[in-house]
This record gives C-alpha cells, structure tokens and sequence, in this order.
RNA sequence: GGCCCUAUCGUCUAGAGGCCUAGGACGCCAGCCUUUCAAGCUGGUAGCACGGGUUCGAAUCCCGUUGGGGCUACCA
C-alpha cells in the first residue's frame, strides 16, 4: 500500500506546538516510507476562520521544512486543497446518505437543541441530540425545515445497538457502544459540512493511507468508521497520538507563553533543534538516543516506536537542545543565524550591514555560552559599538577591588604596560603579557582580569579576555583601557 | 455525570515474563577544570501509583482502586 498521508489544519489561529508535532509525525512518515505528504486547509467553519492564518501555518511549516508534495499553493492531483472549495463533494455524500437511508434531515433549531442538552445533562443523561427528526415522515420534515424558514441540517443516523470496533495502530481495538452516541451533524445549516463528513470524504477522495491525529478525536473515531461503512469507504489507518501537555499538565494552551511556531522562530530557536525535540515527545529511536539530524530522524522514524502516554511540555529541554545544536554550528553558520536578530536588537548607532567577519573567530567561544540566538548581542554588541562603553565604577572593581579603586586602577595602568610590549598582537602574546603582570601584582589572575574585562566590554560577563582583546586590537583597547584608569582616578563620578 | 485513553526518576523516555539490585537524556546537587560566564569531564540524587490475581518467576499479562488527560457543538 503506498503511504499517503495529510495534515489538515483549520486556519482558526496560529499554528502551535501541538499540531506542528502532529504534522512533523506525518511528514516524517510520509518521508520515511517514500509516500506522500499533503497539506489540506480544512476551513469549514466559517465563522472561526481568520485571515492571513492559513498563510502562517504555511510559513511555519515552511520553516522547519516540512514539505508538502500536495496542497492548496502547489495544487495536486486531488486539488482543490482547501475544503471551503470541495463543497459539492460533500453534498454529494450527504445526498447518498440520504437516499441510502444512513441520514436524515432535521430542523431543530438552536434554542431547542440548548434546551435539551440541558435537561439533560440536568438529569444526568448523556447530553446528544434526542433524535426528534429521526422519526418525522417525509412530509412532517418538508413542513417543520419550512417553518424553520428553509434551514436544516443533515444529520447521520446512529445505530441504536452494537458497538463499533475502531482499530488504532497504537492501542489495539477499541471498542464503543453505538447507543452512546448521538446523531451528529454531517452538513450544517449553511451548507458546509462538520470535520467528520468532510475529513472522511476528502481522506478517502485523497486515498489517504494513514490519519495521524491527536488522540482528543479518538473518541469521534467511531463516528467516522461507520461513516465510512456507510458511504462504501475502505477506513485508513488510524494513528491516534498522545497529546502534549502544558507544564501545568493541561491541554497546551496560548497561555503556556509561545506555542505559535513563528513565535519559536522569533526567540531564536533553531528549526532542527525543534523537531529533534517535538519527535522526542512521543517517540524514541532506541534506549539512548536523544540527538539526531533530520536525515537520522527520517531513517528511523516509524509508528512502531511511537508511545502513547501523554507528555509534557519541558522547556529547559529545549533549550538545552538548542543550545547543543548552537554550538554544532560552523562560525559562519552560527552568524548568519543569528544576523537576523543582532539587525534587530543591536542599538542604532552600530552601522548596517553588521561587520561580523571580524568577530569569527570568536564565534566558538560565543556558541557555548548561548541558548538562544537574542542573546548573541550581549556578546558581541561591545565589539561593534562605535561610541565609548558604559559601566560603573564599582563594576570595574569588581568583587576582588571591592571599595579599592587605587588597587583596580593599578591592574588597569598595569596592563596598558604591559600589553604595549605585545607583539604581535597574537592571544599567547596578550596571555602571556596579562598573566605575568598577575604574577608581578601578586595577584590571582581572575582579580586582575575583572577590570579589563570590563573596561574592554563594558560587562563582567563576557567572552574569555585574550580572544576578546585579540579581535578588539592594540588601538581599542588601549583606548578603553585609558578611559577606565581615568575614571578610576576620578572615583566620585 | 457518562464515555474513551492513560499510569517507569521532577520532565522526556528505554523496557514487548527471567538480560532490571530498572538503562539513557534534560533538570538538580557535588567535585574537577578555570580569566568572568559558559562549556567539558567525573560522581551523585531520584522512578516501576496502589491492591489483588496468573506464573517457578511480573515494571512487563489479567482484574479492581486511585490518579492524570481527553471527549461529551450546526468547532476542529
């Protein structure tokens, strides 16, 4: 059977964490098995439906490089891909379920539908639709959808007896009582149909093989088997995977802080740090492998190893796994990535285009102190700021010149000696030069160090000292080590 | 309330009857290294929810309890 396989979002909202995960375990089946993936925007209710979301959910994708072989941008065999433009496909099915005795019309209207499910959840009876419209002959039901002005719905009509086997690749049958369920709607009043009338007709219009979809709509499932059996379908295979939590153990929600993608982009993640930690919520390669490339991820990805306990959302995670991904990074990689976010936060005054050649090779040594790409400007904004640094006094003493600024100002004047003696002005040279003056100060070498340090980046947490005056060069730091022996001298300002 | 799913360290997980005095990773703690901060290395902390079965033997199978989650729309 060839492997085919869709993700079918419905442009409500952004695109969060949990359908991403569930479109990068179709994809990344599709992809293992050599199938195909599709991309259907299931856009049916037309109320909720936001503009420009469809566009976004695209574009997330797009970022982590799930790619689609079929949808509504590049078209398909099966086209169109978006289900507000598959009506008539859907009527059709709703008229053959008509004709063929497995629906029915009903004009209930809303208010009556509120008031039962009421008095019933009051009574303690499972809520549902009475099936009052059930029983009306042909022309009761003419007569009640013309007093209801025309309106009506199409509604699929329950079995009152049996139960319905629903066979889910992770958990083995699972069984349900038909009489439980109540007749739901097929086509609403406006002419378009539920997620279970259309997701069934286009899954099986679109030879979909495999449904991967979070386990909130197992319990619909049997709905849709027998939707299936009813229209003469052959049903897919149902993969109902475990849903992501929040850290407060509930549903993922817009209230855990970022769960759009794009909002994960705009943080600093990096893509491949996303997916090898959303296919760990779920999945497992073997008993020890926590880190994969995409290529590895692919190879090994099945349903066989897919779990079925829900999970939770753990950032520190994450982030950690970004921070590991950083620093697999080449030095050039490593800029170009964080570029983007340097443009944005780096203050005004630092020209554009950003000179970041010069700070390459210090890119080793920044990579291993960042998790996130924002913070890249800390390292680096001192470097490129055309103006003079701004710090305190009391920084610049630091713990070991705490209330001492002849000590700190006789470590800086120390080293401006010193370093005057380099050359070349290599980072052996300047350890060398800084070192002995320690040595000559009798002084630990951190106590000394804290004042250049800051007189050169303006903070006390900072990329190692040598490296970072190698790339400065001679001029600037002399210059700045000037600037901080006369504030020094100059205590009160 | 009803129905469904589910239950291994705080978290993600390995474990498909003996290989388990339960393995890995993140976190946390300690030590080493050390020019700040990191990184790295070493060690440590911590778990089979509970109760019954089945079996020579159960984290693994069955039942129940309890906990957690989901669904219960003319939303998806």
């Amino acid at each position: 059977m060839s492997v085919r396989v869709r993700f079918g979002p419905s442009p409500t909202g952004e695109l969060h964490v949990g359908g991403l995960r569930t479109a990068l375990f179709d994809w990344l089946f599709a992809r293992h098995h050599g199938g195909v993936f599709i991309l259907r925007i299931e856009d049916t209710d037309q109320k909720r439906t936001v503009p420009g979301a469809e566009d976004r959910i695209m574009q997330g994708l797009r970022w982590l490089g799930l790619d689609w072989d079929e949808g509504p941008d590049i078209g398909g065999p099966h086209a169109p891909y978006r289900q507000s433009e598959r009506l008539p496909s859907y009527q059709a099915a709703a008229t053959q379920l008509l004709a063929s005795g497995h629906a029915y019309r009903c004009a209930c209207s809303s208010e009556r539908l509120d008031r039962i499910r009421k008095a019933k959840q009051q009574a303690k009876r499972p809520p549902g639709y009475d099936g009052h419209c059930r029983t009306l002959s042909d022309t009761e039901i003419t007569e009640a959808i013309a007093e209801q002005g025309g309106r009506s719905v199409v509604r699929f009509k329950m079995p009152h007896e049996g139960a319905t086997v629903v066979p889910d690749a992770l958990r083995g049958d699972v069984v349900f009582e038909n009489r439980l369920l109540d007749d739901h709607v097929l086509l609403k009043a406006d002419g378009f149909p539920t997620y279970h009338l259309a997701s069934v007709v286009d899954d099986h219009a679109m030879q979909i093989s495999h449904v991967f979809r979070g386990d909130e709509w197992l319990p619909s499932a049997p709905r849709h088997l027998l939707l299936y059996h009813a229209l003469g379908y052959q049903p897919p295979i149902f993969v109902h995977q475990p849903i992501i939590l929040g850290p407060d153990k509930g549903k993922l929600s817009k209230r855990h802080g970022a769960t759009s993608v794009l909002e994960y982009a705009d943080r600093g993640y990096l893509p491949e740090a996303l997916i090898n930690f959303l296919v760990l919520l779920g999945w497992s390669k073997d008993d020890h492998t926590t880190k994969m490339s995409l290529d590895e991820i692919v190879a090994a990805f099945d349903i066989d190893r897919m779990g079925v306990t829900p999970t939770t959302f753990d950032h520190q995670r994450l982030d950690a796994m970004n921070a590991d991904f950083l620093r697999d990074l080449t030095p050039q990689q490593f800029f170009d990535r964080a570029r983007p976010f340097l443009d944005r936060l780096l203050p005004a005054d630092i020209a554009r285009p950003l000179a970041l050649d010069p700070l390459l090779p210090l890119a080793p040594l920044i990579q291993e102190r960042v998790k996130l790409l924002p913070e890249v400007a800390d390292y680096v904004d001192f470097f490129l700021t055309p103006g003079p640094l701004d710090y305190a006094n009391a920084e610049l003493m630091g713990k070991g010149f705490r209330d001492n600024p002849a000590g700190a100002l006789a470590a800086v004047d120390g080293a401006r000696e010193a370093l005057l003696a380099v050359d070349p002005w290599t980072t052996e040279g300047i350890e060398a030069a800084l070192r002995g003056l320690a040595e000559r100060l009798q002084l630990k070498p951190g106590v000394v160090f804290t004042p250049l340090r800051v007189a050169v980046t303006g903070k006390r947490i900072a990329p190692p000292l040598f490296e970072t005056l190698t790339v400065l060069g001679p001029d600037r730091v002399s210059e700045r080590l000037n600037l901080a022996a006369q504030r020094l001298a100059r205590p009160d300002d």
